[in-house]
DNA sequence: CTCCAGGGTTTGC
DNA sequence: GCAAACCATGGA
């Protein structure tokens, strides 16, 4: 099918801006899976795109996974009195925030913590080869991501074979929690900003930085603004300590990707 | 070999 | 309340 999307939307930036972790370009266009779902995507001209899914589909799963009803052409033009923000959203036209499943967003970035992107990637791949289902729905070698069922019969040592490292007894309890019921992720989509941070940190392993992420890449909570390593730093040196971010509201976790987005583009020569 | 990676928990003051 | 130590693993 033919879909056309005027509004910013760059597949390579926003494979590459770090918040999926399985995400891949497939030679012909990009590769994108969430929950029981699987997009395929090739950009025909500046704003025609091949989609592999029916327009119901679409509708219903796609335009809400890429946030297509949100403007970030007129998010980008709120900054521009902001030196750095103003050069990292031009340069990160076309990311988007993605509203992504929970459970997945939930674990991988518990993995997350203190490792690489490419080790992330490495170890998300692992964890679905090992673990995760087939579907009839999805082709040969796409796999589901594991459950929380999967992933408490897995064990610690089938945890620790996908390089999970000290991470391990962080997904157990999560996988725990999430199989019991006691955390129900998709109750969670009716908490306010601040009973959801608290509720996704009463999970071992998860503190403001994952708990942010889990709202923003996961629950489109687009002011939560994940304060890493990298923004860290872009606080220190660019902004004397004082965070820019809150002041955007509602934007403030778009502009905060931008910003990822940039630094990890230029990290090489930011130092 | 050393250093670091989209951090969080525990411990000590 | 805060800072420091510690956590497992892989890649540069």
């Amino acid at each position: 099918m033919i879909v056309e999307i005027t509004d910013d939307l760059d597949l390579q930036k926003i494979a590459e801006s770090g918040q999926c972790f399985r995400c891949r370009e497939t030679g012909s266009g990009y590769r994108f899976v969430t929950a029981r779902s699987v997009l395929f995507i090739r950009q025909m001209d500046e704003v025609t795109y091949s989609v592999s899914c029916s327009e119901a589909e679409w509708k219903a799963l796609w335009v809400p996974y890429f946030d297509l009803d949100r403007s970030y052409s007129k998010i980008r033009s709120t900054v521009t009195q902001d030196d750095f923000l103003g050069k990292a959203a031009a340069e990160g036209r076309g990311v988007r925030i993605l509203r992504q499943d929970p459970w997945e967003v939930l674990i991988s970035f518990i993995i997350s913590q203190r490792k690489s992107i490419p080790a992330i990637k490495r170890s998300i791949e692992r964890l679905c080869d090992q673990y995760g289902g087939h579907s009839d729905l999805l082709p040969e070698d796409v796999r589901l991501f594991p459950g929380p069922r999967a992933l408490c019969s897995a064990g610690r040592e089938g945890l620790s074979s996908c390089g999970l490292g000290y991470r391990v007894p962080y997904i157990q309890d999560a996988a725990a929690r999430v199989y019991d019921g006691s955390l129900d992720l998709e109750a969670l989509r009716e908490l306010d900003d601040d009973l959801l941070l608290a509720a996704l940190k009463s999970v071992k392993g998860v503190g403001d930085k994952v708990a942010n992420c889990v709202m923003l890449f996961a629950y489109g909570r687009t002011s939560s603004v994940p304060i890493d390593t990298w923004i860290k730093r872009l606080i220190q040196d660019r902004y004397g300590g004082i965070d820019p971010f809150p002041r955007y509201g509602e934007n403030a976790g778009i502009l905060q990707q931008y910003a990822f987005y940039y630094i990890q583009k230029h990290k090489a020569e930011m130092g």
